[in-house]
DNA sequence: GGTTAGCACTCTACGAAGCTTAGTGCTAAA
DNA sequence: TTTAGCACTAAGCTTCGTAGAGTGCTAACC
């Protein structure tokens, strides 16, 4: 579906919009007389009848069945939120409480999940949060602590805060103390690199040593080689408040639950969705239905926004519930939490 | 209720265990006519009628409704576990998929989630798992490394390779080669201690402190006290497959379904009931119906295992799932797994 | 005395019929 | 171009009747 080529004239516009709003407020489709009483454009319902006949054939209404009002396609929505909503009259956001809370947490993940709490609070939708994986991280400290026999635990300490546990397997056990000097060797070697470059810098190294036998810095390249491999890939998200969007009627089929509550549980369909808007970067972006091309959440719109570390994005927040939603009211929520975020996360 | 004076007669019980069997397997309410005809005890359903009205008078079955078949109360289930079931009777679970699988996860907390996974898988249930908290732990290193500022990483190894991290905040930032020393400090007077016992020492040490004064000691015991403040009570639980107990007929219906996945997402109340069954450390302990005194969850029964690192009882693992379902093939599967990590914990 | 056949009774589930209601499309007039 | 009017449609609700499953009770049977 392209847009259409054919631009709307205002009042069908207007009569669009009415349509949109009645049906985000009551859930129910829209008839031509709900529309000529609500809102008044002095027209009678016969007038509207017939605009909404051919907003129909554009493509922007559909019908449930012959005699039930219309409701909003994805297109009309699309339409809605690209032409009709206007960012200067969303309300303000600031949330004090908020603020404070988050400002209080040090932890990067627990950060995280208390902002997916709050971002399905503030909007009454599920919040989530995708957090940072590695590729997209400047390492800052890389430590190795001795767990039980030849078994390291390695931790990734990232300049944005984010901190990365992971287990290695050696072939030999490695004292606690040689392991200090090899993660303050690591450190000094990889502090302010990304993923990409410490590859190649390991790269590098390996050569080096080669030709000079040293045994801590042979030891050091062989941990890190095992620490950094398999790094790519994992990335984590936090989903809150799926029971809000239970409350939604859209939902009270019971498979469309199923459908959805298995799109939640999958995590992978949603990190596949939030990268891909990370990809995009844009400042908030909305997600509607069919748009984001997975099926079981086609009746899911979502909206986010990328989060940043000092200037570079490093991952998405934003809420997803019905395609039915005020986004009036949630996208001013999505764009101050991940203003907020990433100014904790830049400032700190 | 208590347990009822009077015995059931060995008839009585059979047409007991053939209700409940079957209702099991239905789902549906249980006639007279359906165990006379599917189980052969060589009775009419006139017979078997009566055998019923005395069992409901015992308060084992109840009618939905006049004249419906009858369904087992929790009594019956408890009848059922306590006195039906031998477990010589039970299927052997053995699966080398699993314990590859779960072998080969050197991370705590990456096995601990994948265990709720494969019990979920092999129960068809929702499987769930509380992670030990730092109560039950034995410390084996405290590690303490810069972040940005006064802010500062620490990580708690256990013995039993729980890791576990936090950040504090400090009055003014320390350098990460002081951490250093600290950390081995810290790690050498408190490894092999408890919570409880470490928190005493720390006592025991700001005493000492004073009489001979000792900058770094000093730090080392600053740093602790916030290390170790605020950290009794956090748990943590994994859930799993909470799709499938979506897949019963019992909960069809909107209602129950969102009285349950309110009680997923508020963890607390999860937590609540598995601490419960990590004081009581028995072997798999079936609790039925409304004995978990959540209301919620009164439609639910647990199956749950401790599992051990060495000879303590440290978290606890099991399935969750409709009040109606096959016990038989479910606790062996959690016997069997919490057999597995335990093993796995202790051999590592 | 326990067991069973028979029967009246009860309650639910299901479907058809009918009514109401919301909303449409079309036509003809303003 | 707008509007009033009207015929039409489909869904939802209610009512009613029926079929079916299952019970409890009684009386007969072994």
């Amino acid at each position: 579906m392209t847009e259409p080529k054919m631009e709307l004239n205002p009042r069908s516009s207007s009569i669009l919009e009415a349509v949109v709003h009645d049906h985000i407020a009551t859930a129910e489709p829209v008839g031509s007389r709900t529309i000529a009483k609500k809102y008044k454009f002095g027209l009678s319902p016969a007038t509207i009848r017939n605009i909404m006949a051919d907003l129909e054939e554009m493509g922007y209404l559909s019908q449930p069945h012959t005699s039930a009002g219309r409701v909003p396609t994805d297109r009309a929505y699309r339409f809605y939120v690209n032409h009709l909503l206007e960012s200067h009259h969303f309300p303000k956001v600031k949330n004090p409480v908020v603020e404070a809370t988050l400002q209080s947490i040090h932890e990067f993940n627990e950060l995280m999940k208390e902002t997916s709490v709050f971002l399905s609070q503030l909007s009454n939708q599920a919040g989530i949060v995708l957090i940072p994986n590695l590729k997209k991280t400047v390492f800052k400290r890389i430590e190795f602590i001795h767990l039980t026999g030849s078994r390291v635990l390695v931790i990734f300490v990232a300049e944005s805060g984010l901190v990365h546990k992971k287990t290695i397997e050696l072939d030999r056990p490695i004292s606690q103390n040689t392991l200090e000097k090899i993660s303050n060797l690591v450190t000094e070697q990889m502090a302010g690199l990304t993923l990409q470059e410490i590859r190649k810098k390991l790269v590098k190294m390996m050569e080096e040593e080669k030709t000079q036998f040293d045994e801590l810095l042979n030891q050091a390249v062989k941990l890190s080689q095992k620490a950094f491999e398999n790094e790519e890939g994992e990335s984590e998200v936090y989903v809150r408040g799926t029971l809000n969007i239970l409350n939604q009627p859209e939902f009270a089929s019971i498979e469309r639950m199923k459908a959805l509550f298995k799109a939640f549980e999958e995590k992978s369909i949603l990190i596949q969705i939030l990268d891909k808007c990370l990809e995009e970067d844009q400042n908030v972006k909305v997600t509607i239905g069919s748009e984001n091309c997975i099926e079981e959440m086609e009746d899911c719109s979502l909206v986010t926004s990328t989060y940043k570390y000092g200037n570079m994005s490093v991952g998405v927040l934003g809420i997803i519930g019905p395609k039915r939603m005020d986004y009036s009211r949630v996208i001013p929520v999505v764009g101050y939490m991940a203003k907020l975020i990433s100014n904790l996360l830049t400032n700190s």
